[in-house]
DNA sequence: CGGGCCGTAGTGGTCCGGCCACTTGACCCT
DNA sequence: AGGGTCAAGTGGCCGGACCACTACGGCCCG
């Protein structure tokens, strides 16, 4: 089923990659107007029934926003800021959102978090362990994870935000890069990561849990650069998620 | 401009938003399969092409996901949580999840804020003033306001998860409170925390930023509260933003 | 009797052509 | 200079057609 899914893209959603990337690139930078619908299907040889499909998709991904008789426009708030330059792309903006964003989560949770949290949690170690080489179950168990310490806060909101972050990680680099994560060395990281964010928040202490999702996600940050770039990544680590720990230390005194 | 967008709504986002209704009171519970493109647009007295377009915009939201030769099947987890009982994400979850990721975000903006940041800020204050009665455009400069400072941070994840937040605000609840928010004295304590987050900013002080902003955002749900329970604001305690809203949450359902 | 294969009905996916409402710009008239 | 009209271009919606996929039922064979 996940195997179909993936094999089997619907074409609107590639019309919609296609055009989100060409975004990203800075073809179009934030207020530029899209090509007509018509010239759209002309360009990319597909009917203007499915350019239209793809265009109701970025608008409600935000991406774009249209305006009755005059055209399509790139909206301003994207989740890559497209003319950003030095402030790398959006695989690194989300690991420093959530590492900022889950390390309170983790706090908060530290301080209500139940027995019934706990065990749900530690199932996700245990069904991330068993997953072996599976690699949706184990993203499956890896987002429950995540999405479980921020039901333990309680709050609808925070669950949702968790959420929405994660759904963001499915992008082309992601994909490129995904089979990094598929060492064993790396899934043990991983499992004594999230076995030490469960015994922070075991212990009630808020701090403690903060540090623990901090260094979790710095960690994954890390990994993920030396994979991108082995070769001259100096520039981005000094302005990257490494400044985002230092700050955390400071805030866990 | 804005008049013109809420009087002309487009027949796709009409018919999304009556089958979201339908979800949402129950009428399809989450994995139950819609019925047939061809049958909806039977019922619905539209053309296929309209019911489909509604469809893709509902499965970029999450409600629905779509199997090619199956059927359209309502999605388990969407914005709204039908039958989550006392836990559901409503105005005091999104306000506490608001105080806790927008206070960090402030305390991040607070290292790299530029003139050209503050300057937009202070533009969306004035803005906010010179609104007046106009609540759309108060509305509008508020939005701005909170996601100026989310851009400060130069993290597009960030900025996203405040637009995001944002969008959520646009509830039953909220529109039967918002006209609580108009009176001037009030306007003006908005326009004071404003102001004061952005001196923080521009000291460079992310603790005094951060505490900024938890001011400014329990004052509004201390307000809320107020307009909610009129009679049972008095045992308001002040602790902290998160732990104090979320337990009035609980006590207001 | 049970399992596999085939055919059919129903599903969503995509294309095409058509017409309508809205927007904008150019041109003409007062 | 300002206002009105018209044409071109835009997105919005409709309806018909055909294709790929899925599920189910019936039939045949071991």
């Amino acid at each position: 089923m996940p195997l179909t899914q993936v094999e089997t893209q619907r074409l609107y959603r590639r019309i919609a990659g296609q055009i989100a990337a060409m975004i990203d690139r800075g073809e179009f930078v934030a207020g530029a107007r899209l090509p007509p619908e018509r010239e759209l299907a002309r360009e990319l040889g597909v009917s203007r029934t499915s350019v239209r499909e793809a265009i109701i998709s970025l608008e409600i991904a935000g991406r774009v926003e249209v305006r009755v008789g005059n055209g399509i426009f790139v909206r301003r708030t994207g989740p890559a800021k497209p003319a950003a330059g030095d402030d790398g792309p959006g695989p690194f903006d989300l690991l420093s959102a959530r590492a900022m964003i889950e390390g309170e989560i983790a706090a908060s949770a530290a301080k209500r978090v139940r027995r019934a949290d706990l065990d749900a949690l530690r199932e996700t170690i245990a069904d991330m362990r068993d997953a072996g080489d599976d690699a949706a179950r184990r993203n499956a168990a890896d987002r429950a994870f995540h999405l479980r310490i921020a039901e333990a806060t309680k709050n609808g909101a925070l669950a949702q935000v968790v959420a929405s972050l994660w759904e963001q990680r499915g992008g082309e680099l992601w994909t490129r890069i995904e089979g990094h994560f598929h060492t064993p060395a790396l899934r043990a990281r991983t499992a004594d990561d999230h076995t030490a964010i469960v015994a922070a928040l075991e212990a009630g202490d808020p701090d403690r849990a903060r540090a623990a999702m901090h260094r979790h996600l710095a960690r994954v940050a890390r990994e993920f650069q030396r994979r991108l770039e082995p070769e001259g990544a100096a520039r981005r680590s000094a302005t990257g998620p490494d400044s985002r720990t230092v700050r955390a230390d400071r805030r866990a005194h």
